[in-house]
DNA sequence: ACGTTAACTGAACAAATGTTCAGATCAAGC
DNA sequence: GCTTGATCTGAACATTTGTTCAGTTAACGT
């Protein structure tokens, strides 16, 4: 046997990244093997290597991808206005986003150590700058007054670490549904860097 | 050549852990094979067995010790007092505690899923104890109206996300120093509680 | 209908994995 | 000084690892 039937490097290849995705995230990178991504796709290991050119990059891809659909997401939600409305806005978006993507938060904050250097780099830039943005409406908020925050670069991480911990608990069909979950967490991180 | 010079259980049984728990917390359980490790204690790899039976024992030890001595330490600084005051101490506590021991938390809140579902089941009560602990802090604080939390449960497990962030950036000799920090965060927390 | 080529298999590769064990070596007690 | 037992080596093991590749199949343009 070989080529199966009704495959395409269209469908194929984008179930290489969601099986590798999953699986990643589901039991850390280096806990996975090709073959079992390839189980996952329905393909023999071999064929993983038309998709990927080893499977670093399919790491550093996955990454990269989640970090720059994530900034993109955030550029198109952010609607201006007040540093508090913003605040409200990048939380809610934050947690919404997340909370449809457990997988891709999962390996975004869990496997940057097993990046080489290189790409390590890189995806620490797009991650400075999605904290970045959420460091520039708490410094906006802290000149007007409404926000008292002593360190606005300590209190962005705090607030981050914060609402990506919603993953790893946040069950579909739990005890509480996700407009609750993300109204009491934007209500406790508006407390938090009240004045 | 065989047994070194100088050279004890009583040494070498210590030296494992260390090594095991620095090297599962820079790379990973999955990344870190039994040479590396042994390889970091200046022995053989087979030399390893004498201290643990097999490298998931490895790691389930060092997660068991690490809560075990966590709920001891807190138990041991819990001053009881009003819930305001304990919930500083514990915030306090868990910052400094963890601080002291950057490489414990990395491992007791990312290798969870590399255990083996016994394993798993035995270190997820010992976790769920310490978070309780923070749990019954503002459910006493919330009958008196010290806190205003609408779900303790979900607050206790942000609070804690938020605590455990430290960990990831915090550098000694960096921008802040320990006092700083541990003050910052225990003033975030305190507000998103708050009433 | 046919040839082309993209998509995949299946076997192979060297290297690395966790683990075992017979034997070598040293420390300590008699 | 000899024996005993704890401590460790070094080689071996069966599997599994990431990756390559010659060959096989099926879809598609002509």
């Amino acid at each position: 046997m070989a080529r199966k039937q009704g495959s395409h490097a269209g469908i194929t290849g984008p179930k290489v990244r969601e099986a590798a995705l999953k699986l990643f995230a589901r039991h850390g990178y280096a806990a996975v093997s090709m073959r079992q991504i390839a189980g996952e796709v329905g393909v023999q290991a071999g064929a993983l290597y038309l998709y990927t050119p080893d499977k670093q990059s399919l790491l550093a891809d996955l990454m990269r991808e989640h970090m720059e659909e994530l900034l993109a997401a955030w550029a198109a939600a952010d609607r201006g206005g007040t540093p508090p409305e913003r605040l409200e806005d990048f939380a809610r978006f934050h947690i919404r986003h997340h909370l449809d993507r457990p997988d891709n938060i999962f390996i975004a904050y869990m496997e940057l150590r097993n990046l080489e250097p290189e790409n390590f780099r890189e995806i620490e830039i797009l991650r400075n700058r999605y904290e970045g943005s959420l460091v520039e409406i708490l410094d906006a908020g802290a000149a007007r007054g409404d926000f008292a925050v002593p360190d606005t670069r300590l209190a962005a991480k705090a607030a981050i670490a914060m609402l990506n911990g919603v993953t790893t608990w946040y069950r579909e069909g739990g005890r509480l549904g996700r407009a609750e979950v993300e109204t009491i967490y934007w209500d406790m991180l508006r407390k938090s860097v009240a004045a």
